[in-house]
RNA sequence: GCCCCGGUAGUGUAGCGGCCUAUCAUGCGGGCCUGUCGAGCCCGCGACUCGGGUUCAAAUCCCGACCGGGGCGCCA
């Protein structure tokens, strides 16, 4: 037997192939006395193995049938036309390996009937992934981020890497992972925002990075991550913040639209019925959603708070919206590098909000050095820590805006599942270091 | 940073001062069964997070530590 020639259960054609090596995870085994069916699981989804005690004899078939649930083996054996299984063939062993056996019991059951914490399958992801709606998760995941770069880069957009160790925080607010740099403090970025700007004086134009971001806050919460990632673009000559917020819909369609159809099976496996937000998605302004909100006896200050946000999220959704924009936010509430509008005490930002939840913002920065450094000023910060960042400011920096888009949110959202950390592999929050 | 809540077999739970050498399910070990597919049936195995305290008596009450869960704030 070789594993060269084995082929993905999948790829087996009962019509056409007379015998063949699989090999896989040992799923179940249900021993019936002299005959018993042993699931094996590998890509390409479940193979049964049928052993029959007087074809292999009673030695083979002691040994095959009582090896640990979830070990690797390889059979090789006759492709067999049966009604009884569901996949309509099954294979007769003629010869089988044991490639890796597992220990029992298991750290958590793979197709058990019990309910598995959240904390004991993220401690043990490499066995929750072996369950297939848990997989399919990822592979939705990684059909909607494909999608993205497809539709950023139709669009002109030229994929980046920024550095992700620092010498200073891009924003204040956020707080930062500090680390020790061959003796020099450094923190881990929080997001590329400092560095896609300075790209926009470069002629590249547009540009787009998916990479991790690092924010060290004390939120312990179903949609916080201290490690998640961030899907963040910037672009050139805009007219205004409008520009932005029209390839943010388009990206974001072209990802839930991408998942709806690449991902069907998967979305099946799931129970996910997964609909394309209507657009375009509406565009409200902050002062708009504050009277919506306060006819609702909710009172809004400078933000929208998780309340406000859920009860516009509802008064949305009976309209059939579950994407908008909330727009022009007081420029108080926002970091320095958004443009206020003028003589008013709002600012050329937008929330990208998904089924009552935060998912990206952005807007139109200032690309204008003066103005810009007296909003640092007025946020307390001082110009002189980040020359770096704004001497690209003063050799011809075209007006520009762009977004930051939280990956993980995105999935969360579009799958409505209660937990961020269900979207990310091996999370890291305030309690979670390993694995 | 603030406010709630919880830690019982590998896993998920019941019990919340004495009836607990602790319930049920799943799992694991053994037995029966040649068409199963959440197989079934029988027998068995396996646990009170740690440290103090209260009490005649603690899984159960109190304090602390450690580890978690949820919410708020903040944010993506």
């Amino acid at each position: 037997m070789n594993l060269r020639e084995r082929k993905r259960s999948d790829e087996i054609n009962p019509d056409k192939d007379a015998e063949v090596t699989v090999a896989g995870w040992v799923q179940t085994i249900r021993k019936k006395g002299k005959i018993a069916f042993i699931l094996l699981r590998d890509k390409g989804g479940i193979v049964q193995i049928t052993a029959l005690k007087n074809e292999m004899g009673e030695e083979e078939y002691n040994r095959l049938t009582k090896v640990q649930r979830e070990s690797v083996i390889a059979v090789r054996g006759k492709v067999q036309k049966s009604e009884y299984v569901k996949r309509g063939f099954e294979i007769l062993p003629i010869e089988w390996r044991l490639l890796n056996e597992a220990e029992a019991p298991l750290p958590m059951g793979v197709v058990d009937k019990v309910n598995i914490e959240l904390d004991t399958r993220l401690d043990n992801r490499f066995m929750d992934l072996r369950r297939e709606e848990i997989k399919a998760i990822f592979e939705i995941k990684a059909i909607m981020l494909s999608a993205i770069r497809r539709t950023l880069e139709k669009s002109g957009f030229v994929e980046v890497q920024t550095p992700k160790i620092l010498k200073a925080g891009a924003e204040g607010g956020a707080t930062l992972f500090k680390l020790d740099y061959f003796g020099k403090n450094a923190y881990l970025a929080q997001s590329p925002q400092l560095f896609k700007q300075i790209l926009m004086s470069t002629g590249l134009e547009r540009v787009y990075e998916i990479a991790p971001a690092f924010r060290a806050e004390l939120s312990d919460t179903t949609r916080h991550l201290s490690e998640f990632t961030s899907l963040d673009f910037e672009m050139a000559f805009i007219e205004s913040q409008d520009d932005v917020m029209d390839m943010v819909e388009e990206m974001v369609d072209s990802a839930v639209n991408a998942a709806i159809n690449e991902g069907k099976d998967r979305l099946d496996m799931l129970g996910i019925e997964l609909n394309r937000p209507k657009r375009p998605y509406p565009r409200l302004t902050f002062e708009e959603v504050k009277r919506t909100l306060e006819e609702k006896d909710k009172k809004v200050d400078n933000d929208l708070d998780t309340e406000g946000e859920k009860i516009l999220g509802e008064i949305m959704a009976e309209k059939g919206y579950y994407a908008y924009f909330v727009v022009e936010y007081p420029e108080e509430e926002k970091p320095f590098y958004i443009m206020e509008k003028d003589g008013t005490p709002w600012s050329y930002s937008f929330d990208l909000e998904f089924k009552g939840q935060e998912l990206a913002s952005g807007g139109q920065r200032e690309h204008r050095p003066e103005i810009l450094m007296e909003r640092m000023k007025k946020k307390g910060l001082d110009p002189k820590d980040f020359e770096f960042y704004i001497k690209a400011f003063r050799y011809g920096m075209p007006p520009h805006g762009g977004v930051g888009l939280g990956i993980e949110r995105l999935i969360q959202k579009a799958l409505n599942l209660e937990n961020v950390r269900e979207t990310t592999i091996f999370p890291r929050d305030r309690f979670r270091l390993v694995p």
